[in-house]
RNA sequence: GGGGGUGUAGCUUAAUGGUAAAGCCCCAGCCUUCCAAGCUGGCUACGCGGGUUCGAUUCCCGUCACCCCCUCCA
């Protein structure tokens, strides 16, 4: 229940400290998809950075690839997509529960072992009436859209539903450019579409949403041991971002539930605390095998294969794909730092503080410049010294209200440093830098304000 | 798409068949030498469209949005 109402305050924060805003308010909003406000864009800007920085440039064996959300239709009837994202869904008339047609068919056969004659033999799982169903509809969680000036069939694209198809069909153009050979991987950060039926859960499950995903090339016998490697970095990947490990845990997929694609896959989950299930899925690790790269090569007729000089062989690489949740991720950072402690005022008592502990990496705003007096005399060296600062960091200036008040604005958005210029400064050369964390303080030269920053803020 | 619920300011609430109040937040000014202080002032709302009515935020109908459930998934 704890986590619970911390959900439902991480939301009201976020809106109303301008991290997320729901998508076209003024007409009334829409669930598909949320926007990002000044602090949500840095804020998801610095997890995109992060993960970049750790899994694409500071690997010897990754690329990065940027490619188009719009791709030639046939790249998502070979992935098998179009199939498989289409499900004939019907409704039960008596109790309107929806159920996917297949299904209902394959459990009659587990049944009575022989296909239903038609559908008015088939009983509701949920009620029990046989046959009352409405005629199949198609549900297809791919988003279309019509290309060209003729709105019609001819120019019917998708809107890709996961960056990794663009990644495999540019295999063989990275190979070749960037000369890599297996083991290496290449990652790509970038929005996805699918319809899903009920988004919801916040920023949790929306339409639009974008994607951090890693398709990691290897020869087959190699598989299993990145496929370890992988799940193993991406946990760290959190953790080091100071997600705590109570609330991450991994969770093997059974193979009913898996992906069309997959021949085994590890999800990371945090404990969000929905109602319903308390754990939401952060990011999968799933052993592509070479499903994707094989439907390319039997598509398309390019052989997207590794020939090794050194071997001889010719073989289809293995695929180990992290595909990350960005939006999720970021969920799961605002509501993992939230914190509620206590702070003196200045009556003599205690008032609840809200502080965001994000770390320091993904903090919006790194440091905030607060003269104690709206006077010039302060005004001048405070904004020389955010103007300094600037140049390197996200840096907030705030000169209303009292200094208190000021630091439980920083506090709630998860500004790592208050940087307080008073009278004594004037004379002293020096401000007070306060702790996020532990609001503490410290006197520090205004010479050495950005290398005090410098060395915490990593 | 079906079932249930909810719509008054950024948030939490109030009142009313005669166009709406308060607290918090926010903004401006005064004050203020380090943890949401005080004083003065200010911005901001009846989701939308019809109907009934002299008059609708209030009653009725429709619609839209949001929340929960069914389903899907990063």
């Amino acid at each position: 229940m704890a986590t619970e109402t911390a959900l439902d305050k991480v939301i009201s924060l976020a809106k109303r400290r301008g991290f997320v805003f729901q998508s076209g308010e003024i007409y009334g909003g829409s669930r598909s998809a949320w926007d990002y406000g000044p602090l949500g864009t840095e804020l998801k800007e610095n997890i995109k950075a992060e993960w970049w920085q750790t899994f694409v440039r500071g690997r010897g064996d990754m690329v990065g690839l940027d490619s188009a959300i719009i791709l030639p239709s046939a790249v998502w009837e070979a992935s098998g997509h179009v199939a498989t994202f289409t499900d004939p869904l019907v409704e039960c008339l008596q109790c309107h529960k929806r159920h996917r047609e297949d299904h209902l068919i394959e459990a009659f056969e587990d049944k009575h072992g022989r296909t239903p004659a038609d559908m008015s033999e088939v009983p509701c799982p949920d009620c029990g009436t046989k046959g009352k169903f409405t005629e199949p509809r198609a549900f297809s969680g791919l988003v279309k859209s019509y290309l060209g000036v003729l709105d019609d069939a001819s120019g019917l694209h998708y809107l890709r539903p996961e960056t990794a198809q663009g990644i495999f069909v540019n295999f063989n153009n990275v190979v070749t450019t960037a000369r890599k050979k297996p083991p290496f991987g290449i990652g790509q950060i970038g929005k996805a579409f699918r319809n899903e039926i009920t988004p919801g859960n916040f920023i949790f499950r929306t339409r639009e949403f974008e994607q951090m995903e890693i398709e990691f090339f290897t020869h087959p016998e190699d598989a299993g041991q990145w496929f370890d490697h992988w799940v193993e970095a991406c946990y760290s990947w959190f953790t080091d971002l100071g997600l705590n490990p109570d609330n991450l845990r991994k969770f093997d997929v059974p193979e009913e539930e898996r992906a069309h694609y997959s021949a085994g896959t590890i999800d990371l989950e945090y404990r969000f605390g929905f109602q319903g299930s308390e754990w939401g899925e952060l990011m999968g690790i799933a052993n592509r095998t070479d499903y994707d790269l094989g439907s390319h090569t039997k598509a398309s007729g390019a052989k997207l294969q590794y020939f090794d000089q050194g071997t001889g062989e010719r073989y289809t690489p293995y695929v180990i794909e992290p595909s990350f949740g960005l939006t999720r991720s970021m969920m799961a950072f605002l509501v993992d730092s939230y914190t509620e402690d206590e702070a003196p005022n200045t009556k003599g008592g205690v008032d609840v503080r809200t502080v965001l502990k994000l770390h320091p990496k993904l903090a919006p705003i790194k440091a905030a410049v607060l003269p104690l007096s709206k006077k010039s005399e302060l005004a001048e060296p405070s904004q020389k010294l955010a103007a300094e600062l600037r140049k390197h960091w996200n840096v907030d200036y705030d000169d209303a209200g009292a200094i208190g008040r000021r630091y439980r604005r920083q506090d709630e958005i998860g500004t790592p440093f208050c940087i307080t210029v008073d009278f004594d400064t004037l004379e002293d050369q020096a401000v007070t830098i306060r702790d996020r964390d532990e609001m503490t303080q410290e006197r520090v030269s205004l010479d050495q304000v950005t290398s005090y920053l410098a060395t915490r803020l990593i």
